[in-house]
DNA sequence: CGTTATGGATTACGCTCGTAATCGTTCAGC
DNA sequence: GCTGAACGATTACGAGCGTAATCCATAACG
């Protein structure tokens, strides 16, 4: 089982690009982050991938004098670290009354709560 | 609507202390603190004590030279205000895929697995 | 009554984060 | 070939965090 770099709130914004698709150039990355939110400044965006790629959360090519990034870590593993804490953080590790949370506070459509039924129809 | 203050990681486990029963002194905060989780330093709690208190997440009465603590703000906000953030962050907003990694991916009794289902007939 | 233990306040310190600007190099266009 | 634009690398910098130790006042014990 390999080590889950610890990833910042920012930093997950970026991961999240290279994961939906990858491998792909600074420059296309930061136009997919200012797609999705016009704040972001390119500078910002370089000095995150700069660190991402520190800390081995990506790799890179050399595609000329510029990288093609990607991702050295799955997503999933990522999201399993980080849910795991979360949840231990909040909810002192209790999955139920978390679940419970969410089912409470936010809005579901009629479509997705008989997915998460079939769901757990299938843990069963 | 009250702004929630940002609680670190282990300013969670000071107030989830406080949120179980309150008001407490410091001294039995610690002793709470040190039953869960051996590692905790009593300095450690103190500034975190501090810290909280500026932050305005906690407040206290003086007991002769001691205070005693109390939350000022309640744990269903605080809970989901960092709920929501967590589920932007990590999943995007997209609720379902979030709920269904926990199913999939955690461990659940039979009776949990009930249990959440019945919220989800409530829910329709 | 004085000394010590205890309580909160203050100070410490290295790390990470968010947010960029600057630097040095190299590719591309003129 | 020369110049400027663009790339990654380096540097900046204040805030917050995790982890304590130290300081100062007072309460409790002897």
């Amino acid at each position: 089982m390999k080590t889950i770099p610890k990833i910042s709130e920012t930093e997950w914004e970026v991961m999240r690009v290279l994961w939906a698709s990858s491998p792909l150039s600074a420059e296309d990355i930061i136009a997919r982050l200012a797609a999705q939110d016009a704040a972001w400044h390119p500078k910002t965006a370089k000095t995150l991938l700069g660190r991402l790629v520190k800390k081995k959360a990506l790799g890179f090519e050399k595609d000329g004098r510029a990288y093609r990034y990607r991702p050295l870590v799955r997503e999933v593993d990522c999201v399993k670290a980080v849910s795991d804490s979360f949840l231990d953080r909040v909810f002192g590790g209790a999955l139920t009354p978390m679940l419970a949370h969410y089912v409470e506070h936010k809005k579901m459509s009629a479509a997705e709560i008989k997915e998460l039924k079939r769901l757990l129809d299938q843990k069963e």
